[in-house]
DNA sequence: GGTTATTTTTAGACTAGACTAAATTTATTT
DNA sequence: AAATAAATTTAGTCTAGTCTAAAAATAACC
């Protein structure tokens, strides 16, 4: 059985290790748990002990198949979660992270499967990003940074990186929504903002903004 | 903002104190929370610092306005998430207790606003327990235990003192629902088990039993 | 390639919550 | 009302998780 932070840890090195499960710093979990380095340390040597991690001294961390699985039940239960959350309680998408964040950790596989039924199954969550499915698959998109487009390039836009709360009362601000098409009609020289063309209007985004918004090619 | 142990323990001193708050006993919190003496005692001094019981030494506990309020609220949301589990998910009334356990910790107003007008402000839980409003008002009813019944009355079956899934399914098993008629046709002299009638037939239950169901008198 | 800077780990201390064993207070019994 | 029993608190220890400061290892730089 795992401990709320145990869990956190693992969920974080998930996220930080990307696609291909790359090795993750130490100092990058810190920052990402709002911790500092030494306590990180300790853990690391804890899920190292339980073979969920693969951790080498001075050198990284990166999941084991074992901790791979139950990083990626927990990200299912987040992403079941905030379904639940924005379909059934009627949230909005920037406000169901923290909430979610609780209820991941709730202890029940039970309850996981009937909330999935009771959600009819969903593949994504309100962000775009996949569920996982309960033996720990989880399907990645061909997903590419809005920032990382040309000029002339089309995109749909299927989820963001950074789901804080800010940044998604950005986007609604601006009406752009899961799902629309999205042009790059320019981007400046000198700050690489963007200009873009979302359905019939225009608009210009910062390059930091960009580099939040993940699209399917077109 | 109260830590988990914090709240089990105000929740336990409401449930032991019963309609008119008496004082509880430090023995009896630590049995209800499988815990020890001392552990309790250390709890309550931190609770009566936080001004949420009054506590005298060797004389026991009991809540404050402000620490039965906090109690009420966390367990209107135990009982609302078991609605939520028995009404949405389909579970058994005998499986929810111990999840709602963990889900009566999130925090978040909103989410327990939502999820009260998701269920269509529901006034009891599904073993009959009223639960509370937001501000913390809770409905008595004029509820007896069965085994409080003499030869000869009748009661309709509004709800279980211990809820445990023991217990529940021991109900389950003899067709024992919430809402039926109960009337108590003899009690044996020797051990007190009570005789029954449920709708068209007979059984027979221990004083136990009895003690953990109770009906409004008929 | 040696020096400096950065990252990471170790060492040691702190808090919340739990425990056991011993001391103290209250209750019971005769 | 003294002696015994039971309940409760105190004292001291333990674990998980956190931190700061110092030491060690790695990386970066000239």
């Amino acid at each position: 059985m795992l401990s709320y932070t145990e869990e956190n840890h693992l969920k974080t090195i998930f996220h930080l290790s990307g696609k291909d499960s790359n090795s993750v710093t130490t100092n990058s979990i810190a920052d990402a748990l709002n911790t500092k380095a030494p306590s990180v340390t300790d853990m690391l040597k804890k899920l190292s002990e339980k073979q969920l991690i693969s951790y080498v001294k001075y050198q990284g961390s990166s999941l084991t198949d074992n901790g791979r699985k139950l990083a990626l039940n927990i990200i299912r239960k987040h992403r079941l979660w905030e379904v639940f959350l924005v379909e059934k309680l009627g949230f909005n998408w920037s406000e169901v992270h923290d909430i979610a964040e609780q209820l991941e950790h709730v202890k029940s596989d039970k309850l996981i499967r009937e909330l999935d039924k009771f959600l009819d199954y969903p593949t994504k969550d309100p962000h775009g990003d996949p569920i996982p499915n309960p033996a720990g698959f989880i399907k990645y998109s061909n997903k590419f940074l809005l920032s990382d487009l040309k000029i002339g390039d089309k995109g749909k836009f299927i989820g963001v990186k950074d789901s804080s709360s800010l940044f998604l009362k950005f986007l609604d601000k601006r009406k752009i929504a899961l799902g629309c098409t999205i042009k790059i009609l320019f981007i400046e020289e000198f700050d690489q903002s963007i200009h873009l063309g979302l359905d019939d209007t225009n608009l210009t985004i910062s390059l930091k903004s960009a580099s939040n918004i993940y699209v399917n090619k077109l």
